[in-house]
DNA sequence: CGAGCGATTGAAAAGACTCAACCACCGTGG
DNA sequence: CCACGGTGGTTGAGTCTTTTCAATCGCTCG
C-alpha cells in the first residue's frame, strides 16, 4: 500500500527522477519544478487522461504503472505502452497541439505529479538539455513503434506474446508481471481466450509459471528465440 | 520523366519547401541551407538509407515518393509510411543517436536533396521555429502510429485496406495510386494474394477501379465507412 | 454467503495464409 | 518486327491460426 499523504514528495528527493528526463535539471529549475508541480495519489484503474480531450499538462510518475492505450472501433483497448516510475507522459499531444490520441490509466495504485502546460513548455524552451532529451525520447519511441507495427503485422500471436513478455519483464523488473488477462491480451493484440490458451502452452513448455494472475518468466532464452530476437 | 540535371534546384525556388518544415526559415538561413545541401536524382527502387546503418544527414524530398519500411524476420517489408514531396526524412535516428530502425527507398524516380548532420543539427539548435516544427512533427507521427498499431491489431485486412487506400489517396492527390501489389500488401500488412482478392472485391463493389497496376478510388464514402471513419 | 468479475475451457466458424500454377504485360535482343 | 524471358499480377485449393460464442469455474470483496 502506498502512502496516500505524499504531498511531501519533492522533486529534489524523488527517487524516480534520476532515471527520468529531469535528471539533469539545475538546482534552480528543480526548485521551480517542485513548486510548479502538484502530486496526487491514484487508485488502481484511474484515468490520467482520455483520448479526445485536450492536454493541460504532463504527468510525472513517481510510483506506479500506467497503461497507455487507444480504443478501437469495437471499444477494445489496444495498449501501446506501459509506463513506469520515472517516466513523463502526456506531452506528445501538447507538442502536436491536438487532442490526445491515446488514453492513460493506472494499472496499480500510483503516485503521480502533474506539471502544468505553461511551466513545462517554458522549461523546454529555456533548457537545452531537457529539450534535447525530449526530442531524443520522441525519436526513440518512434523507432520502437515502427518495430511494434511490424510485429503486429507479421508475427503470430504466439511470437507477439513472447515479445510482450520480454518487454514486460523489463518493465516489472524484480516484481512479477501483474496484469489482468484482458490487459495482457490488449497489449499483445489478441482475444483474451487466445491469450489464456497460449499462456497455458508456455506453462506446459516450462517457459513461464503463473501464480493466479501473476506471471513469472522461467526460461528467458526460449522467449528470446520465440520472439525472434535470437 | 524528371529532369536529371537538377543540380540547379535551389531551396529558394523549391516548390516543395512551402509545404515543408523549412517553410518559415529566414532568408539568411535559407541561403545557408542551399549551400549546405546537395541534390541528386534517384531512380525507382533506389535506397536512401538502410536499417542498421548510421545516419549522416537528412533527406529532403523535392520530387517523388519514398517508402519507409522495416524488415520482418522473414525478410518481408512492412511499410510504415510513404513520404512525398516536401517531407524531410531520416532525422529520427539522428536525434535518438541510434542506427536507423527503418529503411527508405524510392517508389518512383525522385529528386532528393541531402543535408549533412552537422548543418541540420545546428539549424535545429539555433532556429526555434524549425525546432518546434520538428518536435511537433515527431509528436504528430507518434500519435498516428498509435492509431496504426491499433488498426493492425484490431481491424480485419479488409478494413485495413480501406484505411490504407484513404491514406494513399491523400498522398497521391490528383494522381492515381501507383504501387506494386506487393508494396500495397506490405503497407496493409497482409499477403499479396489476399490483397489482390480484396482489391477484386472492392472493384466488384464499385469502390475502386484498377487500371493495370494503378488504383483509382470511385466511392470514397464507402471506403470511409469500411475503414470505420464514419 | 452470495454476487460478480476475471479466468478458463470447448467447439465451431471464419479469416487469412501458403503453395502451386498460370497469365499478362513489357522491354530486350535477334 | 517478333520471339523470348522475366517480373509482377491473378486464381484456386487446402490448411492453419485465431476468433467467436457459450458455458463453467473460482476467487475476492462486501
Amino acid at each position: 500500500m502506498l502512502d496516500k499523504s505524499h504531498k511531501n514528495v519533492t522533486c529534489d528527493t524523488c527517487g524516480a527522477r534520476r532515471f527520468s528526463l529531469f535528471n539533469n535539471v539545475s538546482e534552480v529549475e528543480l526548485n521551480g519544478l517542485d513548486h510548479a508541480k502538484s502530486c496526487s495519489y491514484y487508485k488502481k484503474n484511474q484515468a490520467l487522461f482520455v483520448e479526445g480531450s485536450y492536454p493541460r499538462g504532463v504527468f510525472c510518475i513517481n510510483q506506479g504503472k500506467i497503461k497507455v492505450f487507444t480504443l478501437g472501433d469495437e471499444g477494445k483497448e489496444q495498449i501501446i505502452h506501459i509506463a513506469k516510475q520515472g517516466e513523463i507522459i502526456g506531452f506528445r499531444s501538447m507538442f502536436s497541439e491536438e487532442p490526445y490520441k491515446v488514453s492513460a490509466s493506472t494499472l496499480e495504485e500510483s503516485n503521480i505529479c502533474f506539471i502544468g502546460r505553461d511551466e513545462f513548455l517554458n522549461m523546454i524552451d529555456t533548457n537545452q538539455t531537457l529539450r534535447n532529451g525530449i526530442i531524443k525520447e520522441l525519436s526513440k519511441e518512434l523507432g520502437e513503434r515502427a518495430l511494434f507495427i511490424t510485429n503486429m503485422a507479421q508475427k503470430s500471436v504466439r511470437e507477439r506474446l513472447a515479445f510482450a513478455l520480454l518487454i514486460l519483464d523489463e518493465i516489472y523488473g524484480d516484481e512479477q508481471i501483474n496484469l489482468t488477462r484482458e490487459d495482457l491480451a490488449n497489449f499483445v493484440g489478441t482475444a483474451t481466450e487466445t491469450l489464456i490458451r497460449l499462456l497455458r502452452d508456455f506453462k506446459d513448455e516450462g517457459i513461464i509459471e503463473t501464480h493466479t494472475r501473476k506471471v513469472q518468466i522461467i526460461n528467458k532464452d526460449k522467449l528470446l528465440i520465440l520472439a525472434g530476437k535470437k
